[in-house]
Formats: C-alpha cells, structure tokens, sequence
DNA sequence: ACTAAAGTCTGTAGCTACTACGGAGTCAAC
DNA sequence: GTTGACTCCGTAGTAGCTACAGACTTTAGT
C-alpha cells in the first residue's frame, strides 16, 4: 500500500503522514525497490489510532503515551484512563475560558450604540 | 520610558513588546543616545488595547485593523462591530466543537471498566 | 517503444504568537 | 572601578501541520 493509499485509508493528509514518521509516531516502514513507502494494514489501524485521537483534541505527546500504553495488552488500563481524564480536564477548562469570554464579547458588541468609533462601546471596552 | 517599564504598565512581556514593534503592531519608539527605546504615554495605551484584545482572543491581524479602525474617531463603527461579531462567531463555534469533543471524552471514560489495556474500551474506541 | 500525466521522494520554509537564548554594550550604585 | 541590572540585536525554538521545489518513478494511452 503506498502512501496516497494509506492516506485516503485514514483521512490524513499525505504530507502529514511523513510529518509522523519524521517525529516518530508512526514506524518507517518498508521502501519498495524505488525507495516508496510500502504500508501494511496495522499502519492504517496505527494511523486511524493517531486520527482520531488528534479529532479528540488529544496532543501528539498525548497520543504517543498512549500508543505506548496500547501496545501492552496485558497490563491494566488505568493510565490510559489518567490521560483520557486528564485531557478532558483540559477541555473543560478550555470550555471554562471560552464561556467567559463569550460572555465578555457580548457585553461589549451590546453595549455599543453604533455612533461614531470616537464612543464606541467596543473600542473602549478595549482600550480598558 | 524604558522598555521594561512599559512591559510592567501593561503585563505584557518585554520580548513580546519587542515583537510587536518588529511585525509592526507597535510603532517604532524614539531611542536615547545609546539605542534604547524610549516609550510614551501614548504607546502605553495602545499596548494595553492590544493586550487586552489578545486576553480577549482576538488575533493580532484582527488586532490591527482594530488599530487602524479606532484610529479615524469620526467614522462609523460599524466595521468594528463586524470584526467584534465575527470574533464572537469563532468563539462560539469552538464552544461547540469543545462541547461536541467533552461528551465524546465523557462517554469514552464513563465507558471504561477498568480491566486490561486489551479490553479498554477507551483504547478501543480510539482505535476507531 | 514513447510520451505525458500522475505519483513519490527529500529537504526546506512557511504559518501563529510568542519565548528564550547568546554575546555585546550601557547604566546606576557602591 | 567594578558589580549587577538593564538593554540591544539576531536567531532559533515551540505545536502541528502545510506547501513548496526539483528530481525521480510509475502508469496509462497511443
């Protein structure tokens, strides 16, 4: 399977693929004899994995742990479950600044009486 | 003023100062004799809306065509409600991916049984 | 067999908004 | 005069890609 192949498969990006190879997310795999990569089925399920998890939000540090983690089946699964709460976490908190900045904004765009910019509501809110 | 008194006025970093004068946010100040910048009351002030845009998450482009707005006092600020709608815009469409994101997290974690990495349903949902 | 188009390769540079560094010069206090 | 704090500039690093350029390979059509 070449790249384009393995691209279509997961929905990333052609360049994006190299760029995981290149940080050591994904294995380099096997080069055909003109040097192509050459992919096989569990770097579609790997990459999907990396996929996915970046749509979640998860960083690429994140998603290495958790590779990591995956890759020993046997052992309890309580650190994947760390990270999944730790980046939800994050969400929520991002969530948190967000409202409060909504919050400022529609005060602000309120309060304007659409005049003139030398008494607009905005550019004073902004000023301070 | 000197650049680390400007820096303290306003809570913004004295290397960030530098960089919004070299991207051309901030004028160039006059300097003294030996070369080092010399700031006014008026540069305070334009630092501090600029900060506090940031803080409001606005982007240092939208930043400087609010610079460039509020500059002619006499124009209608219409323009400037539309940069300040369109900013509330994208922060309402992140509230909703990061919500659309929490409740996938959430489902995932309250998901998990706490049993083998090979069972884990967080893992498993990952993988897609 | 030949050609043209499409695919792939590497390496590098760009993006946002900073932050950090090195090495040099300057200023203020003791 | 010397120490310490400040400032200067230019460059490089951060995250997570994306977009080239220029060379090579493969594939489809004639």
């Amino acid at each position: 399977m070449r790249i384009s192949d393995l691209a279509k498969a997961t929905g990333c990006h052609l360049e994006t693929v190299r760029y995981y190879e290149r940080i050591g997310l994904l294995p380099p795999p096997v080069r055909s004899k003109a040097g192509y990569r050459d992919y096989r089925d569990s770097d579609v399920e790997r990459l999907r994995f990396v996929v996915r998890s970046r749509a979640l939000g998860f960083s690429l540090e994140e998603i290495r742990s958790l590779l990591t983690l995956a890759s020993r089946t046997e052992l309890s699964c309580k650190q994947v479950d760390g990270v999944a709460r730790m980046h939800l976490a994050q969400v929520e908190a991002k969530q948190r600044e967000l409202a409060a900045l909504a919050t400022e904004l529609r005060g602000m765009i309120e309060t304007c009486h659409h005049d003139t910019r030398a008494t607009c509501a905005i550019l004073q809110s902004l000023a301070g």
